[in-house]
DNA sequence: TCGTTAAGTTCATTTTTTAGACTTAATACT
DNA sequence: AGTATTAAGTCTAAAAAATGAACTTAACGA
């Protein structure tokens, strides 16, 4: 069974790999997040080579987490995130937030991520819907519904 | 340039990347995340290749997100997480409410979050970490520190 | 007019993944 | 005691995906 057909399995996990879990779409995703972005743009960016870049370009379109415009008064095209890939931040900031943590050495470019209004620093928690206030890593339980199967 | 020598571009996602974002690690992570899990356990409810899942598992208990204990008693073995590998479920989490918000057809199998203690319903959020309190996702700035161009 | 550029496409090679049979040693059954 | 089964891989061949580099095509710009 391949991945991209594991979406049988039902779990939201293994459908949100199964569009996003390959090698590039998410690098993808996070360049086009500071802005759009060309063809020629992604593929020096990122060092993908064309035909992939390409054939994930499409995907993606196809997909609605980019849409292909057009620039005026030009032949080229930028890359633009749709709604619903910009909704994929938290789980970019996540992989961010673990890499500055586990990487070595440690150390190196870093993410940082404020209130716009304040400054302050913020970053991505666990909390309480009901008053928005944070709950402790190791005081959640997380389980699967119809599945059983905790995770 | 292949996606594992990507991370020259020293930036913590393709780090993070380069680490488990192939096709099977996370949903290995997801799947022990459950509790240890035997090598044909997670053949079975993953449906991965064996020779594949050997490979794999080798490597993450090389880069330290498994641990292999034997079974007391027993000629068996069981993976079990470690630490780093705990600290990748914000980034599971993630992907998962992305997954709920973003199939089609939507329902199926969810994951819910709660309270240990109270038991009310919990999320992944951007907080204030001076006093923990929830800050909207439109409200957040985030930039690359050394790097410029912010994600 | 001639060279350059942007956005791909094509093609050959290499690398990964898949599927499924096979191995080996220990246990379980009769 | 002899036979069957199981667990945890390993091996091999075939298929699929990724890589690297050259090529295409149409539009610009000097």
């Amino acid at each position: 069974m391949s991945i991209r057909s594991y979406t049988r399995q039902d779990c939201p996990v293994a459908h949100t790999l199964s569009v996003v879990g390959d090698q590039w779409t998410l690098l993808i995703i996070r360049d086009v997040l500071s802005g759009p972005k060309r063809f020629d743009e992604l593929q020096r960016e990122l060092g993908i080579s064309r035909n992939l870049l390409a054939k994930r370009l499409k995907r993606m379109v196809e997909g609605d987490l980019l849409a292909r415009r057009s620039i005026p008064n030009s032949r080229r095209f930028v890359y633009c995130l749709t709604p619903k890939a910009l909704e994929l931040r938290p789980t970019i900031l996540a992989l961010a937030e673990w890499g500055q943590k586990w990487r070595e050495p440690a150390g190196g470019a870093d993410v940082e991520i404020t209130e716009k209004e304040t400054g302050e620093t913020v970053g991505l928690r666990y909390c309480r819907l009901s008053d928005g206030q944070e709950v402790k890593s190791d005081q959640i339980s997380v389980r699967r519904i119809m599945g059983g199967k905790g995770i």
